[in-house]
RNA sequence: CGAGUAAGCCAGACAGUCGCGUGCGUCAUAUGCCGAAAGGCGACGUAUGAGGAAAGUCCGAGCUCCAUAGGGCAAGGAUAACGGGUAACGCCCGCCGAAGGCGACUUCAGGAAAAGUGCAACAGAGAGAUACCGCCGAACAUAUCUGUUCGGUAAGGGUGGAAAGGCGAGGUAAGAGCUCACCGGUCGGUAGGAGACUAUGCGACCCUGUAAACUCUAUCCGGAGCAACACCGCAUAGGAGAAUGGAGACCGAUGCAAAUCGGUCGAAAAGGUCGGCCCGGCUGUUCUCGGGAAGGUGGCUGGAGCCUUGUGGCAACGCAAGGCGUAGAUAGAUGGCUGUCAAAUACAGAACUCGGCUUACAGACUUGCUCGCAUC
RNA sequence: GGAGAUGUAUCGAAGAGGUCAUAACGAGCUCGACUCGAAAUCGAGUUGUCCGGAGACGGGCACGUGGGUUCGAAUCCCACCAUCUCCG
C-alpha cells in the first residue's frame, strides 16, 4: 500500500473509538478521524470472538485486500480503523468489499468522481 | 464379496494476473530523509516462503542467566513387572503376567500388604477382633416344662463389598486344618530361562481388602525462562563517591563577657513537594559513577537433521556410503480474482530449537493379518 | 510466546474418602407479621434437571466434562473444556 502506514499504538486506537466518526454494518465497523500527517493511517482489528487464529488471519487479509484495491478512491490524510464483527468469519470477499465501500460512502471518505 | 483389525502415506494441484515477507544480485543515492541517540529508509531482477498436528503446554533435552551447579545429607517432587533402544524421557521396541475378544488383536500407575502404622462409614454379635441367636457339657434350682451360672464351640442364622482360603470325608459332647484327599495362594527348594517368569504331590505356612492412605525399596531431579539473556542508547526514583551549602548542638583555643577561629555532629523548625483542607508521608544543591522505562541491534536458525542403498538386529534402533540442505516475521509476511481437474470441503497458522505424549480432523490411497460366505 | 490460579443452588461461599450434600452459612426470591402504605426488622418456606402421579409426593441423574483407583469419590489420580490473573 503506497500511501498508507499502519497504526501500531494502542492509544491511537482508543482515541479513535472515543472521538472518531463511525459507521456500522452487519459485517464491519469503521472509525475515522482527520489527521495532520499528510498520509492515511490504517488499523485493522479482529478480536478472538471472530474465531481462531486461522480464521482471524483470513478475515484480516481480506479486509486488507479490499482496502488495497480501493485505496486510490479514498480521501487521504485520515486515521481509519476497521473492526470486523462476528459474522465476518462466514462472509466471502465480495460481501466484505461491498460492505467496506458502503461504509466509506456513509463517512464521505470517497472521492467524488462525478464532479 | 462382506465384516473387522493393525500399520503406513497424502493433506488440493497446475496456469494466468494484482499484492506481501526474507535472502542474493544489479542499479541508484547520500556529507539526502526519519530519529534525542542507537539505528533505519529505494527500484528492478531472481530464488524462496506454515503443520500433521504449527494446538494443548503434559514430559524429556539443548541454549541463557541466577550463587560453585562437582560430591554428600535432609526436605519436597517424579517414575515403577523384566530385558533392550535412545543425548534424554513418564517415550519407543520386545517379552512376561492379568483382563477382554471366535480370531487377527486390544487394554493395563503392573514393585512391596510376610518391615511397621492407619482406615474399612452404615448394617451386623463380631471387620485379625468377636459368642447375639443357636449347638454341646457341667453345677445349682424345679414335680415337670424349663430357668440361672460357669465353660466349650465359628458347623447353621442374619448383616455386609469383604466373615478367616474353598469343598468333601474322618473325627467329636458339640465343633474346629484338629487330621486326610482334592483345588487355589504365598514363601523356600529343585529344573529351565539373560530376566520378569514358567514347571513341580519336594517342603513350609504368621492365607481379608486398601499403598491413585502414610510408608518401605530402587532409580532420577538446584531454580527460572528467548517477554531468558547480551550489546547500543535515554528519563525519573532509589544506591555509591566527591564537592559545596546549612538553623543549631557539642568539644577545644583566645577572651571578664559578647564574640571570633578550628574540629565533630547535623534537616528538628521554617520552606518545598504529594494532597481540596487538617492530620500524615517525603526531604538541601551540583557533578561523577552506577542503574536502566519507552526504543534499536543481536539471540534467529545446520540440527542428537532428512532421504536412498547396503549391512547388524525379531524389533525399536545402530553402523557405513552417497545425496539433500531453501520460513525467520516483530501489531507480526501466504491473500484477492479467473480457468482446468467429478468436487475443493476437515482440523487448523511458525514466534528460540529439537525428541516424544495428548487432543482435534473432511476425504483419497496402499499393505499385512483375522473371521464369515461363495466358487474352483 | 511463557508462567500460574479457579470451576459446588440465581449470586457469593463452606465442605479435605463414609448415614441422600438436611447442598452448611450469607445474599436473593416467595409468603406472612408489623405499617395508612412502603423501607427496615421478625418468622416461615423455596431452592437444579428428568421421569412417574389428578395431587400429596416418590424415584433417577446432578459438585465444569469424560475416564480410572476404591466396597464407596465433590474430595485421590489422569485427560480434556471454560474463565480469570501475572510476565515487556
Amino acid at each position: 500500500m503506497q500511501h498508507t502506514i499502519a497504526i501500531k499504538e494502542n492509544h491511537v486506537f482508543r482515541r479513535l473509538y472515543r472521538q472518531g466518526k463511525n459507521a456500522v454494518s452487519p459485517l464491519l465497523a469503521v472509525y475515522c478521524k482527520k489527521n495532520r500527517l499528510g498520509c492515511t493511517r490504517l488499523g485493522i482489528t479482529v478480536s478472538t470472538k471472530v474465531g481462531k487464529a486461522v480464521t482471524r488471519n483470513l478475515v484480516r487479509r481480506r479486509i486488507k485486500e479490499a482496502y488495497r484495491i480501493h485505496e486510490g478512491e479514498f480521501l487521504s490524510s485520515y486515521d481509519v480503523v476497521i473492526v470486523s464483527r462476528v459474522r465476518c468469519a462466514k462472509a466471502d470477499f465480495w460481501e466484505i468489499e461491498a460492505s467496506l465501500l458502503q461504509l466509506m460512502q456513509q463517512l464521505k471518505l470517497l472521492e467524488n468522481k462525478d464532479t
